[in-house]
DNA sequence: GTCTATAAGAGGATAGAC
DNA sequence: GTCTATCCTCTTATAGAC
């Protein structure tokens, strides 16, 4: 019955170890992107050996996965607070979630995988934890989408996955780095902005914050 | 006077070739990305040797700017058609230019580039004749979006910049690829889905093709 | 300008001592 | 499990003959 309840000082200090190279992986694939990210540039930000590395986690693939999967983790989190406020509405949940998309994003802590990576989107598909964890997100987000259309705060035209999807997007909107190299407008602004163009649209006659 | 006109056959077959190197490049990377097409591909692809490709285009970003010259060129001639229809809105100009940029990506020709990748940015941004052909497109597009909001057709609150970034992220979403993948719906109720999406947003009460 | 052959280097992954 | 040192593959780019 050796490693009981939360484990000996020794496995603490190795899972705190682990929590700092996902960490840095995070920082590196939000900067960098996975393509540009190195594992020897992981070694190096964590402060160990390439080779200690490769004893927590088997390949590049399952850093990057491990970045996602602590990104979900803390999706999950949030989306348990938002279902603690039973005054919320669907719509407003939702929007909750694209806001805080966003500013993940502008904190430049937004994992950013390559869609077109066959090998790495192989590891993540053979990924449990992930998977597991993109299901339980995906659920909760249907459930507030569908409800939504119910209420007829969304459109009800529209198939969930395509809202489902389009929210999932948020996470790696271009739009985002161009208004925020222009430099003209302030993070709340950028995100109050791209709300409006994906809740309302071009065409929408949302008011902002200003009217 | 050597090469009046269009030049003596020769040179035509060189200008030919060049072309067929740009239309493989676009394909790969429309189909792998920048990072994961390989110059040896393209030279196979092609047909001829390696070195040869590096007689014409001095490095992959050459290849990658000369390929986004392409697109680019073809948005300029559709766009011109556009034009060519004087009783068009601007804001119907506008769908059919985001139309048109979501079926060249259904139809595998859209090229993806890497936004993160540094030195490819630069040499974009060392490229004249691409950012040559990039302004004239965001110029049109620019007097359009203009022309839209002063009409009401969009949404005046939105800075021009917001609209036309957002017009140009739709050459790269991510849903399109996940709504394809789904297999549910024909490459037209995807477009249509999409379109929706960018000019009337989620809640919106527009109501497609069907009512 | 086209080819074959190769340089030059980056980067993922591992061997083996401790 | 951590380290140093190394392997090995892939990829960009070039040399030099024709």
């Amino acid at each position: 019955m050796r490693n009981m309840a939360k484990g000996s000082f020794k496995v603490q200090v190795l899972q705190a170890r682990e929590g700092a190279i996902v960490a840095s992986v995070n920082r590196l694939l939000a900067e960098k992107g996975y393509d540009a990210m190195t594992v020897d540039e992981v070694a190096a930000d964590v402060g160990i050996a390439k080779a200690s590395l490769y004893k927590h986690f088997t390949s590049k693939e399952e850093l990057a996965a491990a970045a996602m999967i602590r990104l979900l983790d803390h999706a999950l989190a949030f989306l348990a607070t938002l279902e603690a406020q039973p005054k919320a509405t669907a719509l407003e949940r939702l929007k909750a979630v694209a806001r805080w998309t966003l500013q993940v994003q502008l904190a430049g802590e937004m994992p950013a995988l390559p869609a077109q990576n066959s090998t790495l989107r192989a590891a993540l598909a053979a990924n449990k934890t992930y998977l597991d964890r993109l299901m339980l997100v995906s659920d909760k987000l249907g459930e507030w989408i569908t409800a939504g259309q119910k209420a007829s705060q969304l459109n009800r035209k529209l198939p969930p996955e395509l809202i489902l999807y389009t929210l999932f997007a948020r996470a790696c909107d271009p739009v985002l780095s161009l208004l925020k190299a222009g430099g003209k407008y302030s993070d709340e602004q950028i995100v109050d902005l791209l709300l409006t163009t994906c809740f309302d649209g071009l065409c929408g006659h949302a008011k902002l914050r200003l009217a």
